[in-house]
DNA sequence: CATTTTAGTTCCATATACTGGAACTTAGTT
DNA sequence: AACTAAGTTCCAGTATATGGAACTAAAATG
């Protein structure tokens, strides 16, 4: 992080208020924070003015403000797969009766963009916007698996190896193994790595010039299926992922440039 | 607007943006910008650098980043009505079977942050996050009405009144009479002043200490129903509204100060 | 009730880092 | 090849962010 100036350091702020996931008061925003009083409090002040944070006179704390959700609407329906991949998610969640997921990566985070819940009518926000660990989903080892060596070293420092289960690949050394395997098969499978009882297959969406865009996924329990009947779905998961990659290609990247230019350091 | 120095400023950059609709040129922004180009610039990179953006490299275009969704996720969880309001808002359409709506005031918009819609599923972002013109809209009606005099005279002065429909309150006087029956009976009519054929009945959230929060509405077509139909469903959503209140106190501002002290302003 | 402690806010001289005109580079056009 | 437009970099000047310290308000304590 850092850099990036007084923005850069706003951004900071802002993270660190989200990170919280509860209004929070300023003395506990200083102790985590790396700027002096003065500094923070000041921050504070104009992340408020402007609605970027919203602060809570009775209780003195802070918290993420409306306004990004009125700017997220336009990132969710300008910068995300989401509404291109609709109609896929659609159908394959009809097909196969089970919890299907869309992730794009965001600041080494898988970054959940759309879900189907085949059994309960959709959560909104509750679900897109949600991050999750890259290096123990389906979906983020799938992402990560076609991310050049640059970028996914770049993700890989970004990671906690934070070991939820004991199924949990807790180690570079163990991920970068599964990503080879994820490389040369081209679909990802989560073996109650993040959560015990809940396994996944997932299939990376990829441009024909080789640009990872994102993941789809679909989600199982232990207790109603095995790895064997998750499996079976794979070529449809992989269709579906053809197919957005094929739409984003045409809405979004048109001219692709399978020679690798100097790019601008994208959201990563 | 203005102030808030580089804060406020990238802001600015953001809404801008996001105001496209679409992805942007460096071009184009900076026609419709105040900034010099090399600034614009700056902002650009810092914005993009950070998330905030995500810059296309093969269309050289702007447009609002995938890190905003992440944060609206914390700000929808945290600062909006709508995690509370949910059971509501489920109840009310069901009894309904109409369209039903929860609603904050930010920047003197109407901003949704919540839906339910009683026919097809549930839309995600695309709906909760879309703003609207407060001055024609029953849900912006309402919470206008019980604003105090300063906050009003805000909200006011950021309307453009345009003339959706011949129906439309296009007038500072028109809309000021309304809000002063709206006050008085403690709902709000619109009758198709946005849309041709669409039809509403809103209550605003009041806290006991008669902050207001937000508002909620039933909306319905001109092609199924007439007023006095959806009036009928007035008991109801101010019944919800006074529910959605009561939670936000217990949950959010729970020791009220009916007096008028000093409080910093609110992303308005 | 007086006192201490903690939390939050304001002040101001300093220096950092933002500013923007202008020059430059690159890509597209005639 | 010359021209035009779009995007990017540079740099001196200065506006503006910075943060130590002083201040105020509100709890906690004796």
């Amino acid at each position: 992080m850092a850099g990036d100036g007084t923005i850069g350091k706003a951004c900071d702020v802002l993270d660190q208020v989200a990170a919280f996931q509860r209004p929070v008061r300023f003395a506990e925003l200083l102790e985590s924070s790396r700027f002096p009083k003065a500094t923070l409090y000041r921050f504070l002040q104009s992340l408020t003015n402007q609605g970027m944070l919203s602060y809570d006179p009775d209780r003195q704390t802070y918290a993420p403000g409306l306004r990004l959700v009125r700017l997220a609407h336009a990132a969710w329906t300008q910068s995300s797969l989401a509404p291109i991949a609709r109609p896929f998610l659609d159908t394959l969640s009809g097909e196969t009766g089970e919890t299907v997921h869309l992730a794009q990566l965001d600041s080494g985070q898988v970054l959940y963009v759309d879900k189907r819940n085949a059994a309960q009518p959709v959560e909104m926000y509750s679900q897109a916007g949600k991050v999750g660990p890259a290096y123990c989903t389906g979906v983020g080892k799938a992402m990560m698996a076609f991310l050049d060596e640059a970028e996914l070293n770049k993700v890989i420092s970004q990671q906690s190896f934070h070991r939820f289960t004991e199924k949990t690949l807790a180690s570079e050394a163990a991920l970068r193994s599964d990503l080879e395997l994820i490389r040369s098969r081209g679909y990802a499978l989560d073996d109650e790595e993040h959560e015990t009882g809940i396994i996944c297959v997932a299939c990376p969406i990829r441009t024909p010039g080789g640009r990872m865009l994102g993941a789809v996924s679909v989600t199982g329990s232990t207790e109603r299926m095995n790895f064997d009947q998750l499996e079976a779905w794979i070529p449809r998961v992989r269709r579906v992922a053809e197919q957005i990659a094929a739409e984003a290609q045409a809405w979004r990247f048109p001219e692709t440039r399978p020679d690798g230019q100097k790019d601008r350091i994208q959201a990563t």
